[in-house]
RNA sequence: GCGGGUGUAGCUCAGUGGUAGAGCGCCACGUUGCCAACGUGGCUGUCGUGGGUUCGAGCCCCAUCACCCGCUCCA
């Protein structure tokens, strides 16, 4: 496992049909991936266990262990264009919409409103000096990159006129006279360029900015505004989760590892609504539970990891984060890549789709002001509030939000199964085996159905065998060339079990079952075989 | 975004300016008696893409796209 080199995970997805990339023929497009065959498969079962677990096949009388009480969970499908308003006051818009500046010397890039200077004379020449700031300081840091420009000591401070305060670049219409952050000469930036995480396109024919529209950048929103309408026809009474899969869009500016960073992408998520009272305990429930789901579908405890944000790191809405984490093969030994991030997300979603794009402030979450002292983004207007019957008691409900990547999940069970091990030849001498040890559930091919040899009548046994699992199983026929080589096709596609008709069967009714990973095999009879590969697929508690 | 590397058959790769190759795989037929069998026959190529140099380019030059590694960034 330690030895797995990313390019042959890459390797065996394209030889046997997991995953291609997209457009290949026409050179590929860099951040956009395809499922093949066997990948469909596979990623059709992550997200379907993923929905049953966790939604047609949770128990609403339960109480889970370590959940305060029993919950309820149900499902929705949203649209993948929204309002734009539901963007701007998501806070989407301003975070993903940024305008960026490159310094042609340094061949850095900037956030246009992030970089700060102040105008400043000497030697006859007006500058505008400029930093990213690193400390609180940024007059000092001012400082000393005018006295390097100007070739002037620290003695001859005085000579540097000041004029005005630090002010944002943003505020310089153009940069002829401008030091960049990390530049020599004056003049190596280049105008600000829009750049948006979020991917543009334009509702109805026209296409004037009226009609701009972005590809959600997550799934969760749609959750957020569907709180009300789910609330109001569905008789969920909190607690409850509102969970959703679907395709997400973001413009990254690096796709990187295969198909960890894609520009097109697929989310599992769980908006799980509570009191706000509870919603530390509910916090912690997901992130136990979600980190269980990954360990209990194979991937190992010492390359999966729960790790708690630090409070620098937290957004300014939570009071609580967590990623798991799995431990790439692509990533240096040592570090992990996200798979999953639960967060508290206290009341700011709900508020924000209420009153508009909210800000920190001191403890306190308030509508963000715009220059004119209006809000920024204007929120809905409508009343998101939940009324419990019970209590008589109204509130904005804390959410807690487990949001899963099903393409990186997938990956990481590719990663975790993909396995060199040692089986006999037909000699009886150990040989390397490429396996795919997924687990049975994941498994794109729950069952190969092989006749021993093409003749006596097997292979009319192993047909009516096939059709008969067919009704109730992905199986897979084969008859073709010797069992050994069958053998080994279905542990590269990481087929749980392979059933082999064989000369005692035309006796007795049994059939051979193979275990891809132990190669151990046991006779059950043919009528028990369905019944067999239920209990088999069966998820465990 | 920057720097380095790579791109030839489905996969892994050889091919230093003169007729595009090997192994594996895949398909057919025969054989088959439980872990990549054997025999016979067969299939597979815009040499990543576009342009240039040359009598002639997979090979040299330029551009571009994609992937990998390092840095940078990352909701």
């Amino acid at each position: 496992m330690d030895t797995l080199k990313m390019d042959e995970l890459v390797s065996l997805c394209k030889r046997r049909g997991f995953l291609f990339q997209s457009s290949e023929i026409y050179g590929g497009l860099n951040g956009f991936w395809d499922y093949g065959p066997l990948g469909v498969e596979l990623k059709r079962n992550v997200k379907e266990c993923w929905w049953r677990d966790m939604v047609t096949g949770h128990d609403d009388l339960l109480v889970y262990p370590g959940a305060p009480t029993a919950y309820e969970m149900t499902g929705l499908d949203c649209s993948i264009i929204m309002h734009p308003q539901v963007w701007k006051c998501s806070g989407h818009y301003d975070l993903f919409h940024d305008f960026m500046v490159d310094c042609r010397e340094s061949k850095k890039r900037y956030r246009h409103d992030q970089v700060q200077g102040r105008w400043v004379e000497a030697k006859g020449k007006r500058v505008f000096v400029s930093v990213l700031p690193e400390t609180d300081e940024p007059c000092l840091e001012l400082e000393q990159r005018a006295l390097k420009f100007f070739n002037l000591r620290a003695k001859h401070l005085d000579q540097l006129k000041w004029e005005g305060p630090v002010v944002s670049l943003t505020t310089v219409p153009d940069f002829s006279a401008v030091l960049g952050p990390d530049a020599k000469e004056l003049g190596t930036l280049t105008p600000p360029r829009e750049f948006n995480l979020m991917f543009k396109t334009y509702v109805g024919a026209l296409s004037g900015e009226e009609g701009a529209a972005f590809l959600r950048p997550e799934t969760a929103q749609g959750i957020f505004v569907n709180f009300k309408n789910v609330v109001d026809s569905s008789r969920v009474r909190i607690p409850f989760g509102i969970a959703q899969m679907g395709k997400s869009f973001r413009n990254e500016i690096t796709p990187r590892n295969f198909t960890f960073r894609s520009r097109e992408f697929e989310q599992m998520e769980i908006e799980f609504f509570c009191h706000p009272n509870q919603s530390a305990a509910w916090y912690q429930y997901w992130r136990d539970r979600r980190y269980r789901w990954y360990l209990e579908l194979g991937l190992a405890g010492e390359r999966l990891r729960l790790r708690e944000h630090h409070k620098e790191e937290l957004s300014h809405y939570s009071c609580g984060t967590a990623d798991i984490e799995y431990a790439f093969p692509f990533l240096p030994p040592g570090e992990f890549g996200e798979l999953e991030g639960i967060a508290h997300r206290g009341d700011f979603d709900l508020r924000s789709h209420m009153e508009g794009k909210l800000v920190r402030q001191g403890d306190n979450l308030v509508v963000e002001q715009g220059t004119d002292g209006k809000p920024k983004h204007k929120g809905s207007g409508r009343d998101l509030t939940y009324f419990d019957d019970v209590s008589r008691e109204k509130y904005v409900p804390h959410v807690i939000e487990p949001s899963a990547g099903a393409d990186r999940a997938t990956l990481a069970f590719l990663c975790q199964a993909y396995q060199k091990d040692v089986a006999p030849d037909e000699n009886g001498k150990p040989t390397e085996r490429l396996v795919l040890k997924l687990h049975p559930r994941l498994a794109p091919i729950k069952a190969a159905i092989f006749p021993l040899v093409k003749k006596d009548g097997m292979p009319e046994l192993a047909e009516r065998l096939y059709r008969d699992l067919k009704k109730s199983f992905t199986v897979f026929y084969d008859d073709k060339g010797a069992v050994g080589r069958r053998y080994r096709r279905q542990d590269e596609a990481g087929t749980p079990y392979c059933l082999t008709i064989d000369g005692q069967t035309l006796e007795d009714r049994t059939v051979t079952i193979r275990d891809r990973d132990s190669l151990a095999q046991r006779r059950i009879h043919l009528d028990k075989v369905a019944e067999e590969l239920q209990s088999l697929l069966q998820p465990r508690d």
